[in-house]
DNA sequence: ATCCCGAATGACAGCGCTACCATCAACGGT
DNA sequence: ACCGTTGATGGTAGCGCTGTCATTCGGGAT
């Protein structure tokens, strides 16, 4: 048996056929209605409905040099911490007539380079990245796109030298935040726990710089593989011994704060009375842990939703530097 | 000050011009290597390199008729339930060279419809759904690109009539499982709680079947919005007297039966001995929840594993139907 | 020496669409 | 009656790349 042949896909000039006009005056009607004559438009209409035409957006992209397509760079989505941002990004974008190619880094900077030569590939208007780029590659290729006219967000931080727009917050003072409050809920034995990436290393830096101001001793440094996972967190609670002596500790991210209020719970270690945990996100189950977990908020969706924004305006001229904050919320862990 | 005018993105022939070859050699020196003599392969890598040269992959994908582009289509990516199927759907597919089109459903028919739209409009040579389509006019789509030789895989069901290839599960069954796991612990009074979506119908259908063969009265149906929210379960809790006389709870999604724990506790329910709590989904929160939940295990992962390898291999003829299974996982709360 | 073959390279056309400019009819102001 | 103007439509060319031939050339088999 031959293999099928599979039936060709309508094209405009088919559609443009059926409807006796020119191709030219059928991609109007399709794209610019209010340019052509009502009756033409129904007839273009009704035949692209009938043949099921599904415009090459492909060609038109070529022809035209607007592809209506974003890419998203991220360090992974199976993470919730930035599913939010994730979220509020697409659906304006989407609402927005836009594409959304994504691409994952794994925080792993060969991977993300090859993942960004992709997107770029695709010519998109835009790129939007959580997180600064991870190898000068990666920079260097963002920054010749944006010279090139792609608008580029950073988000969820604002590098000291952005390429392009950045929406986030300061990492850097969060850590701070969190070790002035465990200072004057009179914590001393502070532990940081968190990935090994630039943010987290910011938050640590910070959390380490607010124990300073606050007179005490330097936090400990506890290096969590990434991406997040809770059971990481939990099997540090058996083996480091820095966490069986904290009185505090600042998870940098949700995820592992609650593998933490599950480790701490099997080495019979209250919390919050014999330690602190303060998470980061303000992810759902911050309210539906026991005890509910106190954690930094950070409005994932207002970040994607502005840097979505600023994508639709080219990026913004000169690039802004968006700092959205974060809010300290304190519950019964800490 | 006039506009400044950015400097125009290099193009294959500018490749081609500095390394001293036709476009069609550098073209091949690129994308098939082997068939390139040593030397002109180096020069021309040399002068892709020094001009940052990046293919226009829009250009090739129009002339070869090959996109090595993938549609996703996903009700929602801030719900974690799906987040290891994208996970694993992504990693093989970039691995493979595709790029990745995302469009989400929000579970809107309408939604759907239009986002389908926009990711065949690309040309994808696969399109991986979670969830049969919600519509008629999305079904319609799919099918029409299949016949036109586009790879479809549905995932997390397996419908009756599947467009082109499913991998899944059967959430019937599922429901029948956690019914008999209920009824075998002399449960008699379950509710199943869930969002209105097809598969949590079916768990639900499956439930129903399931208790009225272990001759346990018609469960209640609590139906919950979507995209699961914790806060909605734990709601329902307070205002919904069938969870205040239930001894037993099937929660369509771990998120869900997260939230029921903390509406339990609020309510000085205990958790197993008065309500027994079952969740889907065997998301890491699941070991870490105060009881320890019980949940069916997904393989999300290895859903979307499997789904990307049969998009690689065009869908699969006759397209498969592929049960990955489940497992009831028994642990604290029921 | 002749022939043939494969390796290496190139010319040409075209993928499906849209930007740009041209055309043409209908119309109202003077 | 003339002319500019507006609204509707069409022709032409080309976006950047690759499939499909065609061409060239050196070297081993005969």
């Amino acid at each position: 048996m031959p293999p099928p042949i599979p039936p060709p896909v309508p094209r405009l000039s088919d559609v443009a056929r059926a409807a006796g006009t020119s191709p030219i005056t059928a991609s109007r009607a399709l794209r610019a209605p209010d340019q052509v004559a009502p009756a033409t438009r129904a007839r273009v209409e009704a035949a692209a409905r009938a043949l099921g035409y599904v415009p090459n957006l492909l060609a038109g992209a070529l022809a035209s040099a607007r592809t209506h397509t974003v890419g998203v760079l991220v360090p992974t989505i199976a993470s919730s911490i930035f599913a939010a941002t994730i979220n509020g990004l697409t659906s304006v974008l989407e609402e927005a007539g836009f594409a959304i190619l994504l691409a994952q880094s794994g925080y792993d900077p060969a991977r993300e380079a090859r993942g960004l030569a992709a997107l770029l590939g695709h010519r998109p208007e835009g790129v939007v990245c959580i997180g600064a780029p991870l190898s000068p590659a990666s920079a260097a290729m963002l920054a010749a796109a944006r010279r090139a006219g792609t608008a580029v967000v950073e988000t969820w931080e604002i590098p000291d030298a952005p390429i392009g727009a950045a929406v986030g917050f300061d990492n850097h003072a969060v850590g701070r935040a969190v070790a002035a409050h465990f200072a004057a809920a009179g914590r001393r034995r502070l532990v940081f726990a968190g990935g090994t990436d630039p943010r987290a290393a910011a938050r640590s830096a910070g959390f380490a710089a607010g124990a300073r101001d606050a007179g005490l001793p330097a936090p400990a440094r506890l290096r969590l593989p990434v991406p997040a996972a809770m059971d990481n967190a939990t099997e540090a609670c058996r083996t480091d011994p820095r966490l069986a002596t904290a009185d505090a500790v600042f998870a940098a991210t949700d995820i592992h704060a609650m593998g933490l209020l599950t480790g701490f719970r099997a080495l019979g270690r209250a919390v919050p009375d014999a330690v602190a945990v303060v998470g980061l996100g303000d992810l759902d189950l911050a309210r539906h842990t026991q005890p509910a977990l106190s954690s930094v908020r950070i409005d994932g969706d207002a970040i994607g939703r502005r840097a979505a924004a600023l994508i639709l305006e080219g990026g913004g001229d000169p690039p802004p530097r968006i700092d959205l904050g974060f809010t300290l919320i304190a519950r019964a862990s800490g």
